[in-house]
DNA sequence: AGGCGGTCGAACCGATCGGTACTATCTTGG
DNA sequence: CCAAGATAGTACCGATCGGTTCGACCGCCT
């Protein structure tokens, strides 16, 4: 996955390559099980280009799980945009398109997630906790447009389908997660907003 | 936290008192996070009983790993006895413990999973898969005592909220991801009590 | 009493880690 | 066309990794 050589000398795109190229290595072999070694040996950059645009190694992952939060967040919204205006779509939307993610070949789970359980560094966990806040926010707002009786409870008890879901489908290969993590989505909506 | 140093020449004293004694260290700083030399010197033992106990590191690991696995799933067994009869005060009691233990000082969220995410090592992934299995199959018993309509959904859907709740707790710090997860899971039930 | 085996503590091994230094090459702006 | 800067490639650094070996204890069993 060699980052292409366009224009030298233009260092956000070449940095954006580098962020862009080494996202699915780390993500597949986890941040600590590739080496900055292969991993400019696989991007055919040199480790010198590497560190003077991230300075550190941490520098790389850092760029790499903000883009990678930025990425997923764009990606969820707009599959609750496409989903239209009712709330129940929506969350339909959201966890058909988290069973499409499952059932890819690559798929390991949450990377932000997977992030936080390795690195024990504090600003990836203080990114991971971003990351879930901003799909916490998307969820309360789907609850609150359905007028649900609580929005903040029942936006979180999404949040907990997403990320279980995501959790399960990774470490307990059996499909069908997906389904059913939106047909409990559903029921919960529908009972939030029966006043229960 | 050393291994006491009780009855000499007792060899699965001596390992079960080791595999005690690394499971916190492994836990709350990752298993990659701790080398072998300063793994033995907390523990008091030294590299070569280490070695002769379990071989690899990665036996170490992985007798951690289904020691603890044993003792989680005891552990939830017990609280879901402990309720009684009805599987909603099962249930409630299940989400009643997650929270004690999202609440201990120590949490870092499901050790298996975080093993899974942390180490790319087949044994280990595999282990996982069979702790939720496990899981699973409570979970389903439950839904089939409350006489779900499809006790394996039911079954499947609680367990996404069991390691969903785990997830959240671990990584977005806020009170009440127990609470508003078993609210889910007893709506859940309700509904599939119902028929939906 | 004596030997055996579990143990400690430390030295040691090759491999790999993240990170630096240096040279040669190439692109680009003036 | 040339100087400036970005880059590849490579060698190198100290530290740490998992794992091995060895000598000296010491508790246990016969």
């Amino acid at each position: 996955m060699p980052v292409p050589k366009g224009s030298t000398i233009d260092p956000a795109r070449t940095r954006a390559a580098i962020v862009e190229a080494a996202t699915p290595l780390l993500y597949e072999r986890g941040l600590d099980g590739v080496g900055v070694a292969e991993l400019c040996a696989r991007l055919g950059i040199s480790k010198e280009t590497l560190y003077r645009h991230f300075g550190t190694k941490d520098g790389l992952v850092e760029a790499v799980l903000e883009r990678r939060s930025e990425r997923v967040h764009a990606w969820m919204a707009a599959a609750v945009e496409a989903a239209g205006p009712d709330p129940a779509d929506q969350l339909a939307a959201v966890f058909d398109a988290l069973g499409r993610w499952y059932a890819e070949p690559g798929f390991r789970g949450c990377a932000m997630v997977n992030a936080a359980a390795q690195h024990h560094v504090d600003a990836v966990r203080a990114r991971t906790e971003r990351h879930l806040a901003r799909y916490l926010d998307l969820f309360t707002g789907i609850a609150a447009r359905a007028r649900a009786a609580d929005p903040d409870a029942l936006g979180r008890q999404l949040l907990v389908l997403v990320e279980g879901a995501t959790v399960v489908a990774a470490h307990h290969r059996v499909a069908g997660t997906a389904e059913q993590a939106r047909a409990a989505a559903l029921t919960l909506l529908a009972a939030a907003r029966s006043g229960t």
